[in-house]
DNA sequence: CTGAAAGCGCTAACAG
DNA sequence: CTGTTAGCGCTTTCAG
């Protein structure tokens, strides 16, 4: 197998000097039809393959962003980084991943390595267990433009894309409440981070902007996302002296799961138990009944992250932090809907 | 802000050269362990972020690592991804993820991508548009590791690790038989694809193997994985004047879309028809009743790839092609299961 | 329209 | 144990 070519073997090959090849073949116009031509043509016939690395280190500019997601389970980050993926390729950006698996000890090595790449903005959705910052100040030390979504640090300076989740639960709650629950518990969410605070949060506030009380022995807290925990929290508010008569999750997995125990106790959804949860995933239109839930707009929050970048890097100066917050939408399925109706 | 500190810049102030801090900063063993220190400790105080870009081109090694997937919705490539990233991390490698959105000019492009940025292999799943393999080719050509995994051109020399999808497929139909179905349906993917052609073959051969005829009527095409177009085959294959007692889908989402229907027109499932799918993605544990699948292994599938290539570029010497094929597992659950009992 | 020369930041012989 | 030197492949002044 040939070694590489490299610009210099057709700048030999040609007669010419390296830097009319590379100019030709980035197409600057100070060079005649005729040599970018020649110059092409023994490019494809060397199988020539420029050398990013090269140009990015003599340029100082990578065109590389880095992403780091928690994890890529369920639909929510996919949709992010579709969004993201599009915007980014469209402004000429590639995209490097990392998965930080809910560990900060990895997330911090997920910004060396994006750093030491030489990436020139890094979006980050934080790890579950990250209560500590200075990795991210590191990046913005160095200058580079760090923009995080959906799971955002308790900080005033820091930019951010988020999902309004007050409103996303708050309007779900509401709903639940309209369709003429009132014993709503709440599976919920760790409380440190600002996504499912936030939602039990919109919880509290929509039962009381309706005149229902908030009953601690109704909020059980998960442990994960999983549709275990989901099960597991089901059985024990059915536990309960006084059964609920809905239930709003912070995710979908165990909002299904709960409705797989309350199948099992022929316990009627939506006409004894109302169920709501959080995220919109595909198979929420799948369950038996279909599933009411929260979008969290995931496209267009990775949309708009890339967007914020590329603000970030015009502005000469530090500009004020921006947080754009995004409007979810409240999607009513069967799992919730025509209580009324179905009731008698 | 200041400017970035380079290798240079802690040379200067610490009165040393270069190299004496390459080697330091890289732990070389014959560095006195007191400039080590000395260097350490000033390269923290400038925040000195080594440059990958500037080490990688002068060693002619990047360390990374290119992959090519044609989505991350659903459960299956997001789970090979955590394969790969666990055992590439641990070799020292970084991974740099592209989708193909399932568009074959994508493809080439992000081939071109990662080619440009020097990684020093490619794992790749290819878009369910991909009919020539040139871009593929090119690859090699650059003497570049190249890995398919689940979806692989029908070429000899070509390394790979797959699923054994006709296995997978045969073990369902095989089941679906023993459960007593005889007019068993199947939802076919594309037949140029080997992942669903292969799943299709099993299921031909499964019924041939136990005495079943197999009839072009209870096989409907999708015309793409989602549950919607399960949806449009259930409804064609209720029209028959002899309904089918079983489907076989070659992807999850199909089969739960069937069971959707199945729900409306108050066909019970399993004992009035059985469904199995295929994929066993995490919700087929929520539907209504649990839907039967095969599970791919994708996270063996991503490890087994990425060790491929750790194997490909240590001989020297073009080794032979390898292919890994790995065993499927049927995951029996309530919509195929025990109905003899069932029934009566 | 093209060439010469310098250098991005780092590593790796080769010398001491 | 440390320094000198060259150069990875490319872009970009500065000169013609």
């Amino acid at each position: 197998m040939a070694k590489k070519a490299s610009i210099t073997d057709i700048a030999k090959q040609l007669g010419l000097s390296v830097s009319t090849i590379s100019r030709a073949l980035n197409g600057h116009d100070d060079i005649s039809e005729a040599t970018k031509a020649r110059v092409w043509e023994l490019a494809k016939e060397l199988n020539y393959q420029p050398n990013h690395l090269a140009a990015a280190l003599r340029k100082g500019r990578s065109n590389m962003l880095g992403l780091i997601v928690p994890h890529i389970n369920g639909y929510f980050f996919p949709s992010v980084m579709d969004g993201i993926e599009a915007v980014a390729s469209k402004a000429g950006f590639n995209v490097m991943m990392c998965q930080s698996n809910e560990d900060v000890r990895r997330e911090k090595k997920n910004i060396e390595a994006l750093l030491n790449a030489q990436v020139e903005g890094i979006l980050v959705s934080m790890s579950r267990t990250t209560h500590e910052f200075q990795h991210f100040e590191k990046v913005q030390q160095q200058g580079i433009p760090l923009v995080f979504f959906d799971r955002m640090p308790d900080l005033a300076n820091v930019n951010a894309v988020i999902l309004d989740d007050y409103q996303g639960a708050y309007q779900a709650v509401k709903h639940l409440v309209e369709q003429g629950c009132t014993r709503i518990a709440h599976f919920a969410g760790p409380q440190h981070m600002n996504t499912t605070r936030n939602r039990h949060l919109g919880y509290m506030d929509a039962l009381r902007a309706h005149g229902l009380s908030v009953d601690e022995q109704l909020v059980y807290w998960l442990p994960n996302s999983s549709h275990a925990s989901g099960e597991a929290g089901m059985k024990e508010l059915l536990k309960l002296p006084e059964r609920p008569d809905a239930i709003f999750s912070s995710y979908d997995f165990p909002a299904a799961g709960a409705m797989m125990v309350l199948h099992e106790h022929n316990i009627r959804v939506p006409e004894d138990m109302a169920v709501a949860g959080f995220s919109n995933e595909p198979f929420t239109a799948l369950t038996q009944p279909r599933l009411t839930s929260v979008d969290q707009r995931g496209e267009q929050m990775g949309e708009s992250a890339v967007q914020l970048f590329l603000q970030m890097r015009k502005r000469t100066e530090n500009f004020p932090a921006q947080r754009i917050v995004l409007k979810p939408k409240l999607l009513i399925r069967d799992s919730s809907l025509q209580l009324e109706v179905k009731k008698k």
